[in-house]
RNA sequence: GCCCCCAUCGUCUAGUGGCCCAGGAUAUCAGGUUCUCAUCCUGAAGACAGGGGUUCGAGUCCCCUUGGGGGUGCCA
């Protein structure tokens, strides 16, 4: 393969906010595509609505990709030879194309206004016509339209499409052929001055030479427009791929609005951005391995791999066609088992990656030192996701008098049989306070000796110590608990407890 | 309304005319392991949307119906 036909892809997001999940499905596919065939990734910036725009977006997508891996070769920070990488600074470039295609009558200067469209579109649907832009009879020339935009009148630039059919061939669906009658005169240029998203998508994938198009399936039906503009301009046709939509498990659209429902309902606001499921405690090598599985697949019963796995593995022949819901059960299940396959180094650094983008969590966890964390991750181990730490052991990080006892465990565990567990901590604390060597495994071997003098279970044992140091039931096993906690702490929360009892 | 795409267990999928009375994963259910939670182990149940063709033979090819999705913006 040599440099004229080498693989190379874009992902183009549009500033208007968080990476979405489903982005981050095409990103994904790009990438493969790109690494697979020692191709070029490219990241562009769509930000050619003024009014969508949201601050600090960018940053935040690019961070939300560093996370998941997905390098970019060329785009903004990495730079590259097809730049800028912002649409909004290729202004001129778009200017220069649209004059090459006004001048030859490929398109035209169209005047009417927001209003008047919207009563045309209003019309025809009152009177049952399909809802299509008709072409003004004479064309405005060129002069006139300039003119008019000129004094202030709001003037947009429309293609003239040819009267004929146009046939995607897109390597997912096959060939798909739209009918000369649906294809109406669109809009090339705002009346503000900049180009829509069709005409600045296809002069940059053609300036920046790529070759294959991944997107999803909602872009099908632009395909058609994005064609003409190349016939129009002289470009050459990329390939297509129109990959299957993510959608919610209720067979809904994925959408930030979910978020805001949730939380007006009092519920627990779902996943939906890339940095939700981030701040939530998944690891990327999950996600993307989850992600991979929805419209691709292996083709064997292998499920779960790596990037490289997956990257040799990856073709477009095996993306399917049908629409995928989001199964979050089993990208729970995906990170669980993520979390008990990866590295210790692998997972600290994750887990630290987590601690740093959640300011809410408790300072003396935030700040912990990596042997500190190191063991508390080890405790842990089985975990599903970072949360789940620390329901299991977030009393580590919470001073000895802050602990909070739930009214349940102590009910069940200490209060009991007539305050039997209350007993058993009293019978323990001596032994506990001379105990000479404060390690798990001599721990362990003290609660099964007494349970051997009392002819009692572990539980009976191991419960009330459990409540008493965590004020919960779910801790890590007995031993690593008061290890990780120390002689000191261990002794100060059992005497709070019992004081607490009278 | 018009146009386009899609259709296998609840969910993600394997299956490219005989290897399929349909395989895997996840979820569910029933057991088991365990000091709690979570893990972990064993087993069970569970699908070719419906109807017509084509063929010796159809989940696999064709048509219709139904269902789902997308488009129909000076959003991307």
């Amino acid at each position: 393969m040599n440099d004229s036909n080498r693989v190379r892809v874009r992902f183009a997001p549009s500033p208007t906010g968080y990476l979405h999940i489903g982005g981050a499905r095409t990103v994904l596919f790009n990438w493969l595509l790109a690494r697979k065939h020692g191709g070029t990734f490219i990241l562009r910036i769509e930000d050619t609505d003024r009014t969508r725009h949201v601050e600090d977006s960018v940053r935040k997508i690019l961070d939300d990709l560093r996370w998941l891996g997905m390098n970019w070769d060329e785009g903004p920070e990495a730079g590259g030879e097809s730049g800028p990488y912002y649409q909004s600074h290729r202004l001129d470039i778009y200017k220069t194309h649209l004059e090459r295609i006004l001048e030859s009558g490929a398109a035209y200067y169209s005047m009417e206004t927001r209003e008047q469209l919207e009563a045309m579109r209003k019309a025809a649907k009152r009177e049952k016509r399909n809802v299509t832009y008709v072409r003004p009879s004479p064309l405005p020339t060129v002069e006139e339209g300039r003119k008019a935009r000129d004094v202030g009148h709001p003037v947009v630039v429309r293609l003239k499409m040819p009267n004929e059919d146009i046939t995607v061939r897109d390597d997912i669906l096959g060939e798909v052929t739209l009918a000369a009658d649906q294809l109406e005169d669109f809009v090339i240029q705002k009346s503000d001055g900049f180009p829509t998203y069709h005409f600045a998508c296809v002069v940059d994938d053609a300036l920046m030479k790529v070759t294959h198009v991944l997107r999803g399936q909602e872009h099908l039906m632009n395909t058609p427009k994005h064609i003409a503009i190349q016939r129009a301009l002289g470009f050459s046709t990329p390939r297509y791929a129109h990959l299957p939509v993510i959608f919610n498990m209720d067979g809904s659209k994925m959408s930030k609005r979910d978020k805001e429902k949730a939380i007006k309902k009092g519920l627990q606001p779902p996943e939906i951005d890339v940095h939700d499921f981030r701040a939530a405690g998944y690891l990327p090598e999950a996600v993307l391995n989850f992600l991979s599985l929805l419209g691709w697949s292996p083709g064997d019963d292998l499920e779960q791999f790596d990037l490289d796995r997956l990257t040799s593995m990856f073709t477009i022949e095996r993306v399917g066609k049908t629409n995928a819901r989001f199964d979050r059960e089993k990208l729970l299940a995906f990170n669980t088992d993520w979390s008990a396959r990866l590295p210790d180094a692998r997972l600290l650094e994750a887990f630290k990656d987590y601690l740093s983008i959640n300011p809410e969590l408790p300072q003396s966890l935030r700040q912990a030192d990596d042997a500190l964390l190191s063991q508390v991750l080890d405790a842990c181990r089985g975990f599903r996701t970072f949360a789940d730490i620390l329901t299991k052991a977030g009393f580590l990080f919470v001073d000895n008098e802050a602990i909070q006892y739930d009214p349940k465990a102590v009910k069940k565990v200490l209060a009991k049989n007539d305050n039997a567990g209350y007993d058993m901590l009293r019978a323990l604390q001596p032994k506990l306070e001379s105990i000479a060597d404060w390690s798990a495994v001599s721990l362990e071997e003290l609660v099964h000796t007494i349970c051997e003098e009392k002819e009692c279970k572990m539980g009976q044992v191991a419960q009330p110590i459990r409540v008493a140091v965590s004020g919960s039931t779910i801790s890590p096993s007995i031993g690593v608990t008061l290890t990780l906690l120390g002689r000191d702490c261990t002794l100060a929360r059992i005497k709070r407890c019992l004081s607490e009892s009278m």
